[in-house]
RNA sequence: GCGCCCGUAGCUCAGUAGGACAGAGCAACGGACUUCUAAUCCGUGGGCCAGGGGUUCGAAUCCUCUCGGGCGCGCCA
């Protein structure tokens, strides 16, 4: 007969799968009914539960969990905290808890140590639970949608695109790992001065390729793409367009160049591993006349003026430093006003949460289209805007920022055809947005121990080696629901070596980085963990070997390799980069 | 000039909603492969957390000023 393991009935979703979690709310629970007692004991005079604390000391020797409620009560209790302490522990109920002992330290922390296998019951959780180990429930559900990348269409996407891309992948699977209902989006700005300066680029090159004088306008587009379209053009359609009105024959071009791009920008970003749910056109807004519209209720309420001959939105009314045009003396609406359209559409479709990734060149947009937003009496909190910092590339040791040979920035799909979509996606993600990032190109080709992307990939490789050679000798990894919990208990206690021990925990650990990683937006985190937990795991490797001639000792440490090997892959998975089995 | 971001070991950066002596990788040096992958491990050295002041029982973390770097301040997007 199976039997399912239960770690826990009496808490929720999010707990089921976090020991970690589980073991802060017991010991926050002993706490919290050892300090009711004091105080009905007249012991402590309290006016309510501080707002404390469990977390794990930086110091192995200050126990595996510390309490500050102390600190916290000295103020109200009027007494010193290391007293309070010892007030708090003489009261604690520690039996059956796995507590082994509690002390008071430093400035008057309460110090838990635990058994050492306190965290072991983690082995069997994600075992059983799979690619749903670390998975919560903090979103309930709500809708979401990430916009990123969202690259101008009149071009290949450079670093900046790629640094954007794999943050927000990475961002949106985290959100979806906690709960959220989350939407890709991609905003495709084919409208505006730039269109037209494209426009006229691919019209430049069209002539000028037919032999004809011709040359690519003030702010036009230079790049060698320009002129490939257009030689590709002439092969299949000729020269008929010279006959063509100049308007309408670049509106073809356009057209004819925008589907081309855009069809690239997907491939690129497909061989990235980032795929969106919606491209979002903004000339879509301009011709269902929702630009016009928002531009209408912004009037309707008072928060526009004309003068020298524009529409002007008074952002000084919400704290902007100046007031922006709406729409231009010419009578063509500016990328602000598409900006606000779009924002309220996206409200209007029912998102209760809207996350923007832009790069630091935008960040002066961000109070405007927030207080556009208020103005339309829409929550400018439920707009998120993460503000990424830029790119500086490194070849040979120097800031590489054109291509010699193509006389082009380097390319997203350079960067894929060159470093990886592993090595590149990893890297992004290896620090925050706030952070001015450095992307070494040499290092990131290296494949050495300098490049820390392999030394999380190998940690996995190894693994799966292990169990490969497990499965040739005919030893089976048992499955966590056919062994009863006493015996799982028994069975695991076999597990501890301090290497074993260190890397249950770290295990134990991955909910709670989910968790910060999700609450902080900060995906980083995932891939600082996921170096940390190869850490553990090399150490372990090196330590102790699987394969032994003990047989229980070996199904113990082999459910320990597969946990850590699945814990690699749900952290992969979000970051975007492949497991392999060998390496 | 004004606004936003950043300043932690020689280099690149962590530091978990202020917590106990500030951590990791790389680089440097010294060790470990007849044993499940040495793309690994173990060990050693290395710091006025840019600087001054403030809040706090307690500050790399919060406030303020100064210095240094990046990015904005278009009827571009």
């Amino acid at each position: 007969m199976r039997r399912c393991i239960k770690y826990s009935d009496n808490f929720g979703r999010s707990f089921m799968n976090d020991v970690k979690a589980q073991m802060k709310e017991k010991l926050k629970e002993i706490t919290v009914s050892a300090l009711a007692k004091a105080v009905e004991e007249g012991a402590l005079s309290l006016d309510g539960i501080p707002d404390f604390a469990i977390e794990v000391p930086q110091a192995r020797e200050h126990g595996d969990f510390a309490a500050n409620v102390a600190m916290m009560a000295a103020r109200t209790a009027k007494m010193p905290p290391r007293k309070i302490a010892e007030i708090i522990k003489d009261r604690m109920d520690i039996a059956g808890t796995g507590v082994e002992r509690v002390e008071v330290a430093g400035p008057g922390f309460i110090n838990f140590y635990l058994s050492p296998t306190w965290a072991h019951g983690v082995i069997p959780v994600i075992l059983s639970e799979k690619e749903n180990y670390g998975r919560q429930d903090i979103g309930k559900g709500r809708k979401v949608q990430v916009e990123f990348v969202s690259a101008n269409p009149t071009g290949p996407m450079h670093m900046g695109n790629a640094r954007g891309a794999a943050l927000g992948d990475a961002l949106a699977s985290v959100l979806e790992m906690v709960g959220y209902d989350v939407e890709r989006e991609f905003y495709i700005n084919d409208a505006g001065n730039q269109i037209e300066n494209f426009g006229l680029s691919l019209e430049a090159r069209y002539l000028e390729l037919l032999g004809y004088e011709s040359s690519i306008p003030e702010g036009g587009y230079h790049g060698e793409d320009i002129k490939d379209h257009m030689r590709e053009l002439i092969e299949k359609e000729g020269d008929k367009f010279l006959s063509w009105d100049s308007a309408e024959r670049r509106a073809y071009f356009v057209e004819y160049a925008l589907k081309k791009n855009i069809a690239r920008m997907k491939e690129d970003l497909k061989n990235f591993g980032v795929t969106f749910d919606v491209w979002f056109s903004e000339r879509t807004l301009h011709e269902s006349g929702k630009v016009q519209e928002v531009i209408r209720l912004l009037t309707e309420r008072g928060y526009t003026y004309e003068k020298d001959g524009a529409l002007w939105f008074k952002a000084t009314a919400f704290g902007v430093p100046k007031d922006e045009v709406l729409v231009r003396q010419n009578g063509i609406p500016t990328y602000f006003a598409a900006d606000i359209a779009y924002h309220k559409d996206k409200f209007d479709r029912g998102f209760d949460w809207v996350i923007d990734i832009w790069g630091a060149d935008h960040h002066g947009h961000v109070p405007r289209v927030k207080g556009a937003l208020a103005a339309l009496g829409y929550d400018p909190e439920k707009l998120t805007i993460i503000i990424m910092q830029l790119v500086r590339l490194y070849r040979n040791g120097e800031i590489a920022r054109m291509s010699k040979r193509t006389g082009r920035a380097v390319t997203l799909a350079d960067l894929v055809e060159e470093v990886g979509k592993d090595a590149a996606r990893f890297f992004f993600n290896l620090r925050g947005a706030d952070t001015h990032l450095d992307f070494d190109l040499d290092l990131a080709v290296k494949q050495s121990e300098e490049n820390p992307v392999y030394y999380v990939q190998y940690a996995h490789a190894r693994i799966s080696s292990i169990l490969r050679q497990a499965k040739e000798q005919g030893v089976e990894v048992p499955e966590s629901g056919e062994i009863a919990p006493q015996d799982m208990e028994k069975l695991l206690s076999e597990l501890i070596s301090e290497a074993e021990i260190e890397l249950i925990k770290k295990l134990a650990d991955f909910p709670e980085v989910i968790k910060v990683a999700a609450t902080t937006l900060s995906p980083y985190r995932i891939t600082n963990y996921t170096m940390e937990l190869a850490a553990a795991f090399h150490s372990f490797y090196n330590a102790c070997r699987v394969l032994t001639e003990d047989p229980n000792l070996t199904k113990a440490r082999l459910m320990l390799v597969k946990a850590v090997q699945q814990v690699l892959r749900n952290a992969f998975n979000i970051l975007g980069i492949s497991a392999p089995e060998r390496m």
